[in-house]
DNA sequence: TTGGTATTTTTCACGATATGAAATCATTTT
DNA sequence: AAAATGATTTCATATCGTGAAAAATACCAA
């Protein structure tokens, strides 16, 4: 390996290491854990009554009006007096918001990217969009040596890239249509989609199967397989590839590619706050 | 009052009434209360270790220890093993996230948002009161290089935020008095409105105008352009802005800026249900 | 390499306190 | 009105969380 990271576990850097086969945590608090399950549960619900969150987690009421009332005078959760339901409250979103300021996509996205390598075996790549570009911020890269390479900080055009394309396709139509009014719709080889009705019919495609395909489209000799990755809202915000030559990347290994490179994406934005799925 | 409700507590529609003197709250559970002061003060710092986060909340070390290795289980809390730093996990965003999901407010806005920044160019954002303060909870960011940003779940105090200063400007003098007398005005920038009659005055210029101006008054070099929402009952319930470097939010663009935050604050408005216009 | 120090993690025994059953009360339904 | 439903409170009990201190580990300095 080339990081000096230990394989898998020492969780804490001090400290006596963690009774890894011991029967159950002997040292988490059960209480604080139920009361978590309450918690939890009540962000998957729209609102619950009290008797449904009891019944929902196994607890007594009184015990659960008791963790509820608990988390009330703290704001984690409201009670809608009207309606007799519980709520998710405003301090939880203070105190939760605070995990997206931490680390940047790119920070986030570099043990992905190197899992997403190691998976497939080809270069992996994140991209955001800036402007009419793709510009590749972060790159992982194969072991072989045919592969590809792009220097982070390369800005490739949005149609001609499949992490460019992965991202058209998630625009609405009225911006789709301005981005292609805008920018030029350059060739580079002679796969490039340079006629913006070929362009809309491969966005189409890309949308139904989920993942995009850049197939020699602006280098000879190089595919590429790329997903869209949301951010918390729900915005595309950025996009994962992998990439190397035709002959690894091959039209039977396509489907094995992309279960690969939209589990990424999927990780990725789950890192970022996005909810379950779309 | 202008409520229905009744003065002070049959806080839940059935059941016993709560002992509303008794000595203190008997009906709380202590170890999931400081639990929660752990969780809360974890995320009002950027990373704490455990012995600092101990110190902090009175409680030993041991205890902590277990809040946050049984917290860590369900991905409320993170440990970057490489700092030996604890961090808000990102289960803690997605139940919190979910309070934003009941004021509808939020998923009604996003399109305007978006529709906003492309207008401008500008980063969009929409804020709502939160006692003396607004809580930024959306955000469209602008494609330009050099954008504002802060992140959801931003607090501000109102005096020096162009969304918070919109929304006083709404308020009836009694209770903009007593927001006043209740809240300071701390101080950001040279230009921050510190001096009441200062902030009367400019609030008098919003309301003539129809939008408030954030002139450098929070942050150093971002100019601010922000419109009130109303809701079904003509409460000023959130506010929309664009923000920008004051090379760009210029002051002859002020008018033109002004004009599309209007349209979308009005078109918010319309949304969730406001009438017409007076 | 070898101690020394700081910090985390585990063990352990004690007693505070969380718990559920059942009683009590408000509200809605019959 | 009475009964049914569901929320709050009381109370006795044993569970389970707690802190002190020990153990384990990493880091630092010679």
């Amino acid at each position: 390996m080339r990081e000096p990271t230990i394989p898998e576990s020492p969780r804490r850097a001090r400290g006596r290491p963690k009774a890894w086969d011991d029967k159950s945590d002997q040292n988490t608090i059960k209480s604080l854990d139920r009361a978590m399950a309450v918690f939890e549960h009540l962000s998957t619900t729209s609102g619950a009554t009290l008797s449904e969150l009891a019944a929902d987690t196994d607890q007594s009421p009184a015990t659960t009006y008791r963790i509820l009332t608990t988390m009330e005078a703290r704001g984690l959760v409201e009670f809608d007096a009207g309606a007799q339901l519980w709520h998710i409250g405003p301090r939880a979103f203070l105190i939760g918001a605070r995990y997206l300021r931490r680390t940047s996509v790119v920070d986030r996205a570099r043990p992905i990217l190197r899992r997403l390598m190691e998976a497939t075996g080809e270069t992996a790549n994140l991209g955001i969009a800036r402007d009419t570009h793709v510009l590749f911020v972060s790159q992982v890269e194969s072991h072989a040596s045919i592969r590809a390479f792009f220097p982070p900080g390369t800005l490739s055009p949005m149609h001609a890239s499949g992490i460019g394309k992965a991202l058209l396709a998630q625009m609405t139509d009225d911006r789709l249509s301005r981005h292609i009014a805008t920018a030029p719709l350059d060739r580079f080889t002679v796969r490039t989609l340079t006629d913006p009705a070929e362009l809309r019919a491969d966005l189409q495609e890309t949308r139904a199967r989920g993942y995009a395909i850049d197939d020699e489209e602006k280098t000879e000799g190089m595919r590429c397989i790329a997903a869209p990755v949301f951010d918390w809202q729900g915005e595309a915000v950025a996009g994962l590839s992998v990439s190397g030559p035709v002959s690894r990347v091959s039209l039977p290994q396509t489907q094995r590619l992309a279960d690969a490179v939209l589990r990424a994406a999927a990780d990725l934005s789950a890192a970022l706050g996005a909810a379950g799925k779309a």
